[in-house]
RNA sequence: GCCCCCAUCGUCUAGUGGCCCAGGACACCGGCCUUUCACGCCGGCGACACGGGUUCGAAUCCCGUUGGGGGUACCA
């Protein structure tokens, strides 16, 4: 273990530094990514520094799964970092279960100048108080040991008693300006002393946030709404901690709203709608979830919702950001993301496409060049019919499936006209007539078009939907004329044959 | 109980005293396009929680009410 730093590594400037401090427990949820991703956008608007931090200072929840996942879900949307866990910094170690020693030294300072002291009452105690007084029981700390004697602490301590430590609140109305909220003042007296280190000598949170936040020299702290009533007694820590030359500063400190579930409740934490992965592995793209959490309280224009992460960190301002709390809507979010993957390249698009294909079975976890020459080629026919890059399996299923693999849905079968025998023939007949080297989509269209439509006066729509049905085996499929042309004509009219034979067979005349 | 935050269409939002009898997006409903489904395009429905002030003028400022939410732990 290096030797501890305990006070600012370097001068204070004017550079921007924000961090995001998750603690790992559970999966990455909406809320928490959306604060990273505001974070970030505020230190690259700024061109500030990000530090990601790790706050696993609660050993029973804390999981190293859950600190991968967190790793995993910043990098899968592209939210980088400048210090902190995996890449290192001049303030680490970045992970508060590493930074004991650092600690200790920073409560020695605080015991040494008095600011914290020894608090010997338990909440029974407390609570009796107040009843005794005629006050509410609920009332939180009383403060009844800020000035015990060294007799009455040793006589605690011969009870068998250890002590935990509390920081001493001024007596006073604190305030500061929230950057999203403006000025907001905390009456004296509303926030009582409270427990900075336990009993068994071991620093909360409450001590080790704003600690380390000094130490990286933080110089805005956007967060949750949730933490708003605890920057009271963190401002007074920080005047603490500027005491005895540990902080140099207090930071900005700006509260983000809620992110609420459908309905009016909060997002739980096991509500499927908060977790991230579950978005990638239904087919959201980075981009289109990053666009989607950005428009979660701030808004990028009066009449723009599209936007790319550069257009973004370009226009973010903290001060923009809506004070009251947004709902995620799965619609929205959804067709958000529908317009990123429309305004994919077509190479990005194809690429994008593989791991779902190969998740949904489609593709193995081997592309031929052939499977992969198809991909290219039938990519553009679906990139404007999707909004998740997880319905790619069900809608290019049918060109990848050998023919006899071909399952043609009963729903494919249902409104294809009086007489769809006749239809399949004829197209049968058209077909063999089309050289196989000039099987294209153009020569196929208006060739069918005049047969089927034209000669046998039957509607476009009853004209293809038996051919659609046989081709794709579906009753919505990307366009008919390509879709043949991929499959090329061998195929093609093998499966408008099988079709043909099936409902030949069922059908006596 | 006490402290704090919030309040514009169903939802996300624009709006920082006149440009707003409130703009955009999603959703929804019509229509156009069309080989299905989409895309695209056109149109429609739809909101300033309520009450008082301040002002020549308020969605915008102030106060109150109501309604939501959070905090009040030896969790983070």
């Amino acid at each position: 273990m290096t030797t501890a730093p305990v006070v600012p590594s370097t001068a204070p400037s004017d550079e921007v530094r924000v961090r995001f401090c998750p603690s790992p427990t559970g999966t990455p949820h909406v809320g928490l990514v959306r604060t990273a991703l505001f974070n970030w956008a505020h230190a690259r608007h700024h061109g500030g520094k990000l530090i990601f931090r790790i706050e696993d200072t609660d050993a029973a929840r804390d999981s190293e799964e859950s600190y991968h996942q967190l790793l995993e879900a910043m990098r899968w949307l592209g939210i980088d970092w400048d210090e902190g866990v995996e890449v290192g910094g001049p303030d680490g170690p970045y992970r508060q279960s590493q930074r004991g020693e650092i600690y200790q030294d920073v409560i020695a300072k605080l015991k040494d100048a008095g600011h914290i002291y020894e608090s010997f009452s338990t909440a029974e105690e407390i609570a009796e108080r107040h009843r005794a007084a005629g006050h509410d029981p609920q009332l939180g700390y009383d403060g009844y040991d800020r000035e015990l004697t060294e007799e009455q602490k040793a006589a605690f301590r011969a009870e068998g008693r250890e002590p935990t430590w509390r920081l001493r609140m001024p007596d006073e109305d604190l305030s500061f300006v929230d950057l999203v909220r403006g000025e907001i003042t905390f009456k004296a007296g509303s926030t009582p002393d409270y427990v900075v280190v336990r009993a068994n000598g071991q620093p909360l949170y409450t001590l080790v946030n704003p600690v380390d936040d000094a130490l990286m020299r933080i110089t805005h702290v956007l967060r949750g709404e949730d933490l708003l009533s605890s920057t009271p007694r963190q401002i007074a820590l920080y005047r603490a901690l500027m005491d005895v030359g540990v902080a140099d500063r207090i930071p900005q400190f700006g509260h983000l709203p809620y992110v609420m579930g459908e309905g009016n409740k909060k997002l739980s934490k096991r509500d499927p709608e908060s977790n991230l992965f579950l978005y990638r592995d239904q087919g959201f793209t980075p981009e289109g979830m990053v666009n989607y959490l950005a428009l979660l309280g701030w808004g990028y224009s009066a009449d723009q919702d599209i936007f790319s992460r550069e257009q973004f960190v370009e226009r973010f301002d903290a001060s923009d950001v809506n004070p009251n709390p947004a709902r995620v809507d799965r619609k929205k979010a959804t067709a958000i993301n529908a317009d990123h993957i429309r305004l994919l390249p077509e190479a990005e698009f194809v690429e994008r496409l593989v791991p779902y294909l190969q998740a949904g079975g489609v593709l193995g976890d081997v592309v031929t060049p052939e499977q992969q020459a198809l991909l290219v080629a039938a990519a553009p026919l679906v990139q404007t019919r999707m909004n998740l890059l997880g319905e790619a399996p069900d809608l290019l299923r049918f060109l990848f499936a050998a023919d006899e693999d071909l399952e043609v849905q009963d729903e494919a079968l249902a409104k294809i006209g009086d007489d769809p025998v006749a239809v399949l023939e004829r197209a049968i007949a058209e077909i063999e007539a089309v050289p196989a080297d000039s099987f294209t989509a153009e020569l196929l269209e208006p060739a069918l078009r005049q047969a089927i439509v034209e000669d046998m006066g039957i509607k476009p729509r009853l004209a293809f939907g038996p051919l659609r049905s046989a081709i794709s085996g579906r009753r919505i499929s990307p366009p008919l004329f390509e879709s043949m042309e991929l499959l090329g004509k061998p195929s093609s009219l093998t499966r408008l044959r099988a079709l043909r034979d099936r409902l030949s067979a069922v059908s006596p005349e």
